[in-house]
DNA sequence: CAATTACGCTACTTGAAGTATCGATACTAT
DNA sequence: ATAGTATCGATACTTCAAGTAGCGTAATTG
């Protein structure tokens, strides 16, 4: 059995500054959300976000990790297993913060090759390889999915500011189910 | 006729430090790409730019208005003209600097409503008028059409750091042709 | 020539990411 | 108990970039 190491325990705070995280973020905006005040509002010392998370982006990706958990792969057959995933997605994005602090990283990590790489990896990389395996299709099929889901809730959200109406949610199943499905 | 105010008239340096916005975010990427360095690539002062434009995202979209220009609406039916319009832009996108800079003056303008105003005034909004136009179709449905072709190439370089294959542009141009063919 | 406006240059302010250090605290191992 | 170790909060710091201010100079109009 893993002994404990030696050395004072991390206090169980990760909760409480991805809660401040996106918190902050909705309040403030990711350029205004700074490590400084959402280590504010979650209690804790500057420091101490930077002990557990090596940079502002990894930290958000780390946010928004937990923030999504992992997709609910419901539906019998499969489009409704495709249906209930961009759903999932769009009422995720749609949440308080959540959309904000993904289109902020994502842009930080277009020039950021590393971050990219934990973009890539903690986030993206999960979802795909679960949808490959449910829908049974190439992985670059699967990724072209997720430009297509992903990226058109995420430019919807950056040009207007608001997430995209169920209206249009129901537009872009009916156009995913149509090609993949 | 419209007579010269007078004073020293402006130089005409406009193309050049477009130019030099180009060159310098494809060589350094949108982050490093400073006004400072890219006021040098021009050979001007970083004063005579922020005479001109008001903040660097405004240079930035300034420049995008510059690269792109009028799309080319060729062809004889709607979904050739559809398709000539994506190829257009995803060609565009894969251009030196192009999609490096549009992907980060987009994702600055998720949490900057004043840039979001200036990014959808001088870059959407004629795109979406010649495209209704064309097509015939609502405001809504170009919204989306738009949300759909360019948040897909956007999130495919973002994630990936290169533009998108001509396999998946093909694979976006049968998507949307389904949808709004 | 006077007025006006843009230019380059330098210096500055502001804000935020990330780092360094230090005394205090909470553990483990002996 | 006591030594060793790793985290904590707090403060100060470095670095970098956006944007601003002021000034002397250059190019125009009238």
């Amino acid at each position: 059995m893993p002994t404990r190491p030696p050395g004072r325990p991390r206090s169980g705070v990760d909760a409480t500054v991805f809660a401040a995280t996106l918190s902050t973020v909705h309040e403030l905006g990711y350029a205004h959300a700074t490590v400084d005040r959402i280590a504010a509002a979650a209690g804790v010392a500057k420091t101490t976000v930077y002990r557990r998370w090596p940079s502002k982006g990894a930290l958000i990706t780390a946010c928004l990790v937990d923030a999504f958990g992992p997709v609910p792969l419901t539906g019998a057959d499969r489009p409704s297993v495709l249906a209930s995933a961009i759903r999932w997605i769009a009422g995720k994005i749609g949440e308080p913060g959540v959309g904000a602090a993904f289109a902020g990283v994502f842009t930080d990590a277009v020039n950021d090759p590393a971050l990219r790489q934990i973009l890539s990896t903690r986030l993206q990389d999960p979802y795909r390889i679960v949808l490959q395996d449910a829908l049974d299709e190439p992985e670059q099929r699967v990724l072209f999915f997720i430009d297509v889901v992903v990226g058109t809730l995420l430019h919807r959200l950056g040009m207007t500011g608001e997430p995209m109406t169920d209206d249009d949610v129901d537009a872009l199943v009916a156009m995913v189910l149509h090609a993949l499905g």
